[in-house]
Parts: C-alpha cells; structure tokens; sequence
DNA sequence: GCCGCGACCGAACGATCGTGCTAATCCCCG
DNA sequence: CGGGGATTAGCACGATCGTTCGGTCGCGGC
C-alpha cells in the first residue's frame, strides 16, 4: 500500500470519530490536520473537496461496520443464532469501534435525511445495503424453519432497526444505564412473536 | 404582550423550524435575521449568547410538542385510548407543525447527546418529562384493565419511543413509503402484547 | 412636555471556514 | 542510484461566524 493510500485511511478514521460527535458538517479540515500532524492543503488534496472527503468517511465507515458486525456475524449457524448475532454485535458497535461519539450511522442518518447531495445518496445506499443484508438473514430464518412463515422480513428488519435506534437514543442521551437491557427485552418479544409456538 | 415578547417569539418560531433541518448549531444568527427582516445585533440582543438562543427554542418547541401531542391526547379516554390518541398525534407530529427537517428532538438528540452544556441539560430535561407522561398514560392503562399487571410502564414507554424513532428514520432517510404502517404494525404488536387476552 | 427605557440598527472586530495556487519534498520504480 | 510522479507544505483569498459597541427611534409615565 502506498504512503498516500496509508495516510488517507489514518484521515479516514479519525475523521469518523470526529464526525460521530460533531457531525459530518461539524467536521473541519484544519482541525482535523492539526490533530493529524499536517498541513490544511496536504491533507485537502486527498480529497478535492469537503463533500468528497464526507463521501469518503461514509463509504469507510460502512467497510468497518460490516467487518464489526455482519462478517463476524456470518460465522453463526443460519437463521435465528445469526439473527441473535447479529444484534449482539449491532448493540454497542460504536463503543466497540471506540467511537466517541455513539453510532456514527445515526448521526449522519438525522444530519442527512434532508440534505440533498452526494453524501446522502453515499449513506442511502449503506443504509439500503445493510436493511437488505438484514432482510435476507431473516427470510432464511423463515425458510430455515425458526419462525413462522407468516413473518414478513422487511416488518422484522424494520422493527429491529428501531430497538437499536431506541438503544442508542436511551443510552446516550438519557444515559439509562438499562438501555441495553431493554433493548434486549424488546427483541426477546420481537422474536417469541415470530417464532413458532 | 409586549412587543419584544412578540419578535422573541417570532424568532424562536423560525429557529425551531430551521433547527429542524440544519440542526441547532447549524443555525446562524446572521441567517435568522435577514430570514426575519431584522439585524443581526437586534436579534442578538433577545437572547445574549448562541447558547442561550438554543436553550430557549429547545423549551419553546418542548412547549409546542407538548400542546400538539399531549393536549389533544388528555381529551381522550383514560386507558388504552389515550395511549392510541398519543400515538397517533405523535408519530408525524413534526410534518403536522410545518417542521421541514422532521422530529426536532431527535435531530437535537442525536447533536447534543455528546456535548455537555446547558443546551444539553434542556433537552433532557424536556425529554425526562415527556418519558414520565408517558410512563404514567401506561401505568393508567396497567390499573384500569386495559393492560395486564405485569406490564412494566417503562419499558413500554421505552419500546413506544423506539418506535416513533424507527418511523422518523424510515421516513425522512430511507424514504419509505409504508413507514407509518409499518410503525403502526409494531405498535399493535406491542399493544397487543401487553393487553388481557 | 420631557425623561427614561426598551427595542433595534450599523459597523466593525477577530477568528475560522473551505478552497486555490505554487513550490518543495518525499517515495517508488526502473 | 537517479529521475519523476505522488505527496505534502506555505500562503493567501473571500466568505461567514458570534460578539461588541455606540447610537437612534418611539412610546409610556411623572
């Protein structure tokens, strides 16, 4: 790998813990320089702009997602164990990541959702990705025989987002202590409902 | 009213709607003023920092959430009923309001839950009191038969508040279309879960 | 009728922002 | 080891930010 290939990921990174807490916009290239050791124009020329740079942290951060989250996931057996997996690894990515500032997909979801541009279609498209991956897990659960034919894969993947937005929303700002516990809850209910009796 | 009482309100009117989409520190007090056909140290001089200003539109629209969502609610029967006419007013509320950047308070929580500070403070605040309204609508609904008795209140309230979070990422990011139904669904499978069968 | 005060304005400040341009320096490949 | 593209630095620009200050206008009470 190429120096300017090891710098521009080094930039990457830290701009997503950055930009978990101040936000993409809240992102600046001479702070983000100086915490980085360089100058505002050496790191600049790796993007040609700050929408590109933000299209960039999105794109990286949807990389780390998947390899924190789906890929150690996919080691479970198909069906309801990976489902289980998956939102045991899903809960608390972000502390795990060492992000300061909480889900980083969360954030750019509320900064983006009404701003037009390249950055949003780049999240939309991570977000869509992940919302089918999610899908599928649960339509094999279905056809695997875990839960009940009659459960409707994208209701479930939707419900499911909603218990870990809830978790985030619980424990960061409320700092609830139980949050994790109570999403937890709420996904015990959420699968006894599907599951055959 | 006095007439500065009245452009305070008008400005904090406006700053709600604009938080909404750029968020509260995107606002700009420059922007707000020409918005408002006044200058910028006029409007400056209503509240004396930015910080005050975001506190202040952080209480006022607390006001207006819960004049849009809790008051129409209260003429509903107690019980189940209620608990139906608050989720109704609730999920859409901000579309309702002529918010263009959807629920201000998640767009505030997700932007303050890592900044500490008096905007912080407000907002939780706010939020505190909105989580024990709605713990108490459930526990009425527990002590009148509607629920059954060991529904835990705030773990309802909890899973109720995942829920509209759900709605508004579905809806305003991913753009879906059956959202609201969607949202819906859940709620009658919580209810339906917590209710005598 | 004059005084006082609330309400608002205009101009300016230092700081910080993203973004060019040019030159120096480094690293990799032949 | 040397040449050349890749990478980084230095500097400056216009714009915008929150905030300060001094001043003006009008209205209500003694």
């Amino acid at each position: 790998m190429r120096k300017g290939e090891v710098t521009r990921q080094a930039i990457l990174d830290h701009a997503m813990r950055s930009a978990s807490t101040k936000g993409l916009d809240g992102l600046s290239i001479g702070v983000l320089a100086t915490d980085l050791g360089m100058s505002k124009s050496g790191l600049f020329a790796h993007f040609s702009s700050k929408e590109a740079l933000k299209v960039a942290v999105i794109e990286r951060a949807a990389v780390l997602f998947y390899e924190a989250v789906m890929l150690p996931s996919l080691r479970a057996e198909r069906g309801l164990p990976r489902i289980r997996a998956i939102v045991s690894h899903w809960i608390g990515w972000a502390e795990r990541m060492g992000l300061p500032g909480g889900c980083f997909f969360m954030a750019a979801a509320v900064e983006l959702d009404d701003q037009p541009g390249a950055p949003r279609d780049a999240l939309v498209r991570s977000q869509a990705d992940w919302r089918d991956a999610l899908s599928k897990a649960v339509e094999i659960a279905v056809s695997s025989g875990d839960f009940e034919a009659h459960v409707d894969p994208s209701q479930f993947a939707h419900d499911l987002w909603a218990i870990v937005l809830g978790y985030y929303y619980a424990s960061r700002l409320m700092l609830d202590e139980r949050a994790r516990e109570r999403a937890l809850h709420a996904f015990d209910a959420l699968v006894e409902r599907a599951s055959k009796s």
